[in-house]
DNA sequence: GTCTATAGCTCGATAGAC
DNA sequence: GTCTATCGAGCTATAGAC
């Protein structure tokens, strides 16, 4: 793998998560990691192509670290707080999801497809995790765990539109100490 | 107040609710509208003032929503219920919560502003609501209203940011309905 | 007040030299 | 493989006739 490829990739990472899809511009890569365009449409057929590589790779390393969150052997709760209290910069967004709103990703399947892939991954890390504290009885019945799941996800991702309208770095911050607030008090103690 | 200047407001509105602001132009909303370009920048001098315009009037729009939704007298739980379980097409986002990430948009204080306050009025709506359930015993005591007024209004923002993700226009739907049922397993019974 | 024509710029992508 | 020059289209905004 070239290192001129990688360099567009993540600049591309970058400027995806700083600015999201329609508002990146190939010029824009280009005059941050220096790469001329020719080599630009040299190692990718279009725009599009390297956004594509670059939210692959994004998934990747977001799938590696939701793994971590919920792969040891720690309490369910101890997992979702870990989850829930990450330090997060409001303003700038999730890494991800930060991109669906832009409306060529969401009229695009093959630009969907990683955010796709991710979410799905960390719902299915989620929902297990409460169906086994279900299971040993550490929660109370009535509650559906993929919808629980649905919940710590949704207060991520609105905590972020929340931080934005209102200008608050600090407000997701509140949000998810909320969330980890619910599932304490959901938990059967 | 004339009406091409109205038409001009409600064809912004409809155009950034599908494709934000970032992604419409001028003239998308001439062509939809049938206006010229004369007429636009006679009556706003500049695709910003007449954005503002329309998202002033969607928050005007949306806050009257939740008055009513939150001013009856119904059960604090009944109200929570309206709001959640409310029809929602996830595939087309927010009327308002929408346009949050496009970066014209988070980098802009007047353009934010109009967010802010639908944002700012909801979630003071619910925290109210919340507060009167708790004074009343109608729910523990060891959950903050404000946190839990931040939850639901995530559980929306992020619900559509999940059902964009997945291409799943009914995603939403469930995370909401999972909200609501969270509520009524923190209520007091 | 409303129209058409056009300015000046940036977009995504290609051509072709080296 | 990498560069610069350039293309055609669409962008936001202005000019000026009616």
């Amino acid at each position: 793998m070239s290192n001129t490829r990688n360099l567009l990739i993540e600049t591309m990472k970058s400027l995806l998560w700083q600015r999201g899809y329609d508002a990146t511009s190939p010029n824009q890569v280009l005059d941050e990691s220096g790469i001329g365009k020719g080599s630009l449409y040299h190692h990718f057929k279009s725009k599009k192509e390297l956004a594509i590589a670059a939210m692959e790779s994004r998934a990747d390393e977001l799938i590696k670290e939701a793994d971590i969150t919920f792969g040891g052997n720690d309490l369910w709760l101890d997992k979702f707080k870990h989850y829930l209290l990450a330090p997060r910069n409001g303003l700038q967004g999730c890494r991800l999801g930060r991109i669906v709103q832009d409306p060529s990703v969401s009229e695009d399947r093959e630009l969907r497809q990683p955010l796709m892939r991710y979410f799905t991954h960390l719902h299915r890390l989620m929902t297990r995790e409460v169906e086994l504290a279900k299971q040993d009885g550490h929660l109370s019945s009535d509650i559906s765990p993929t919808q629980l799941a649905d919940i710590v996800i949704s207060a991520v991702q609105g905590g972020f539109v929340l931080s934005q309208a209102t200008g608050d770095n600090a407000r997701i911050s509140a949000v998810t100490l909320g969330a980890y607030g619910v599932l304490e008090a959901l938990a059967t103690r």
